[in-house]
DNA sequence: TCTAACAAGATAGCATTACTATCATAAATA
DNA sequence: TATTTATGATAGTAATGCTATCTTGTTAGA
């Protein structure tokens, strides 16, 4: 039997919990695809509904609406790339192989991950770097915050921050550099695809440019 | 008489051109008000229009949607900042000088510019630090970069970018060091503001340190 | 096994959003 | 003076973002 990776979501992120039943499960593969491909603006629980062969309604009794499903995928991710990098990082004693390993977990195209059923990883990274932003950048961000909708996020970001300290225990901006690089993990791969000259990597598109200059940036630091 | 600085806008991102008639710069100043105010999802042309004591038909003779209006303020903002980082920089001649004044400028909080009558630089760079990644976080960047909506923000990168090939010609990554700290100077501001333990500066929430961490991380590089 | 609870489908409806179109009027210009 | 042009006023329409209700099928408890 195979072991079934379970990432913990908070609980007021949804109505109802998506992935304990069929529907549920079909909102979250379907509204993966269907972001990925009209993008966030134009996708909506009609269309949806439609997609799945469900009605408007339905996808309501899940989630109260496109923003806390965006969140909740979001989140999801992250918790899902901590585990990640826990499990792929938890026999590395050399901090700095351990940074450098996790730099490249961050920068790297995701393969569907076999565990997890109904969650296509791939096209759910796809949606962190061209839609992850705007789970945060909104007026509610305070009181989503206070709700904990963020908090996988920032784990990401407190283990990625002890590593750097690990590795020089004197550096004064673990938090921000961690944060940096998970945010420029993604914005150059976005970058790279969409608007090449923001980049030095327009050329060759290969993301192992990325992970050569973010750890450049990192271990200079 | 007062010098007046003119910033150069592309044709396609509105209709008739704001700055050339009483109406117009009313849609630019009020719109930075309202944005700044409800965020850029709540922004409609029909409140607008109402805060303006116009119509909405009266705002859609100038802008195609709020999309494009958007698109324009960033611009805008790109086109002013690239003029100060210019002004102020033009007589310095240590690159390293150079540099260090453009991250200042780039992470400071904006005083309002008196040479710009309508527009009020300092509401506007909170939208571009809140809303500022929404225009390009799009389906349709591909056809809005054919259309050159983001040569403004290029151009400072570029700019910046040979101000690092200065410092440091051998230097690998200058484009990618240039887009990382403008988007770092916005976003690390923003989560020391609204999610404060992805940052070092949580505490005193001083934009100084910011400035100190991106000089740090450019400066190591 | 009967029944209550619940999930999901079907349908309706409503306020707001995102536009487009038309007509009248006032101001600028030729 | 005639005419273009900008704005205002008003209407209308399709899509969006919901909420509500009613029904049916499924599940789980008594």
């Amino acid at each position: 039997m195979k072991a079934h990776v379970q990432i913990n979501m908070n609980e007021a992120l949804f109505i109802r919990n998506p992935e304990k039943s069929e529907l549920g499960k079909n909102i979250i593969q379907h509204s993966i695809q269907l972001i990925n491909k009209t993008g966030f603006e134009a996708f909506t629980f009609k269309k949806l509904a439609e997609d799945i062969g469900t009605t408007e309604a339905g996808i309501y009794r899940y989630f109260e609406n496109k923003h806390k499903l965006l969140v909740y995928l979001t989140a999801w991710y992250w918790g899902w790339l901590e585990f990640q990098i826990n499990y792929q990082t938890n026999n590395i004693k050399d901090p700095n192989v351990k940074l450098k390993r996790v730099i490249k977990l961050l920068a790297s195209t995701v393969n569907d991950d076999e565990l997890t059923g109904y969650v296509d990883e791939g096209a759910l990274h796809q949606i962190v770097i061209s839609e992850g932003s705007k789970a945060y950048l909104t007026k509610q961000v305070g009181e989503d915050n206070k709700l904990q909708f963020f908090k996988p996020y920032k784990d990401l970001c407190a283990v990625v921050g002890n590593i750097i300290l690990e590795c020089n225990p004197k550096y004064k901006y673990p938090k921000s550099l961690a944060s940096t690089i998970i945010e420029m993990a993604h914005f150059q791969n976005f970058f790279m695809n969409n608007l090449p000259s923001l980049t030095d990597f327009g050329k060759t598109k290969e993301e192992t440019e990325i992970i050569t200059f973010l750890n450049d940036l990192v271990f200079s630091s």
